[in-house]
DNA sequence: TCATAGTCGACTGTCGACTATCATTAAGAA
DNA sequence: TTCTTAATGATAGTCGACAGTCGACTATGA
């Protein structure tokens, strides 16, 4: 009792701790798509049975990151170049529907937003894509927690993941990630002067473009057909 | 032959088959908010062992069926006013995108949402309340699968089954069923005509509607706050 | 050469027993 | 009495072992 608090921390269930290490591999792309989770691998890896790491893979199925074959295997879940458009086109639907909840508001709390926006701008002026692409996240996180919907929160965090899932497959090297920080000042002002056709529009036209960019780019031969090679 | 599923042998994991059943039994509100779910007890109910049970109990608290109370117990999941309207709202969201996109495709393939629709308004003059509402849901599921997109779909499935619960718990009697039958015809004239604005409408009032009549009528002392009372 | 049946190995599915955790109750001290 | 603390019982969490299933490989025969 003595020694540290991680005692407390850690008594979340072994299953959920499995599972944060196996998303935390797939979503860096460490564990990439088509790659084969062998069940006493990975128990043996992880130093734990059997148990609750089958439980902590019905867990990732449920979230889309992984493929559960009864009988046969388990694999990180394949990405193919209708995956992403589907990705990206419920994300911006899902953004909307936040957006005009946050407008619906009273008082419109927009605090967070414009928080966030500057630290993203300072960052591009920093020429820092990595921290560019943090505040990118939390923007958009922000957003969806602003609507105070919790199960538009969960659906979220679900395609959120794979998205940054997408992103880290291929590590896109942005060319101009100051424009691209800017992008989201209009969406706020948007917001701010409550009109949501402008909004809903401007969202979309951000995330399409962000979309283009990947599905132009992705490697179906790669993550979207093939088994593993490992 | 009646089906042609019959004659394969069911081979599907016990986890799976066991989250039916439980799935089932909570849908048609035979497990009622807020009931506990004793593993050993339902383990021994269903003759299995714990573990593809709990699997199971992984895979319904993923849809939001269940509450999973880490080292203290599992619940059906309790339902607030809250998240009725939360169900409803994003109900609404996920079908107007799918009318979107069904309005995009060509050609506009809209002949199941016809015979879905004909075949309620039958059941609508028969008085067979019980049918008509088999078909409501037939002609939303169907609106969704139209869209052809798997990830809306799956999202879908969670939402809808969640709907579904709420209408087993209070076997609302409509008063005007016909009325009912009849408003989705509009929707698909909309769709039709491929009139988006007009179609996302429709469909919002026609969901509004069904939402606040559940939404009066809920007995938050039952189904949201109480624990069980066996 | 091709097709088919049989065998094998690797993996997933299932089980019963053991361990850890929590809420409740009972007991004791202020 | 009321608060604190220790025992208790019920339940979830974890484990190791065994059974079932599948695809790949091999052998056999036309």
């Amino acid at each position: 009792m003595s020694n540290d608090k991680s005692n407390i921390i850690d008594n979340k269930p072994l299953r959920e701790r499995i599972a944060d290490v196996l998303r935390h591999s797939i979503l860096t792309a460490e564990l990439k798509p088509g790659e084969t989770i062998v069940e006493s691998v990975f128990a043996d890896q992880f130093g734990v049975s059997r148990a609750p790491l089958r439980e902590a893979l019905q867990i990732l199925n449920a979230e889309g990151l992984i493929e559960l074959i009864p009988y046969h295997k388990t694999m990180v879940r394949r990405l193919t170049r209708a995956d992403i458009e589907e990705l990206y086109s419920l994300r911006n639907t899902l953004e909307a529907f936040a957006i005009k909840r946050i407008i619906q508001n009273t008082p419109l709390d927009i605090e967070p937003l414009d928080i966030c926006c500057a630290k993203m701008v300072d960052a591009a002026l920093a020429n820092d894509a990595q921290l560019v692409s943090v505040f990118d996240h939390q923007f958009h996180d922000t957003l969806i927690t602003l609507s105070n919907h919790n199960l538009l929160i969960s659906m979220w965090s679900s395609v959120s993941q794979r998205v940054h899932q997408v992103l880290a497959l291929r590590d896109m090297r942005r060319k101009d990630i100051e424009a691209m920080a800017r992008s989201h000042i209009p969406i706020i002002d948007a917001i701010r002067s409550r009109d949501l056709p402008l909004a809903t529009n401007l969202i979309e036209i951000h995330i399409e473009t962000a979309s283009d960019l990947i599905v132009d780019l992705w490697d179906e031969e790669t993550y979207g057909d093939l088994q593993d090679n490992n």
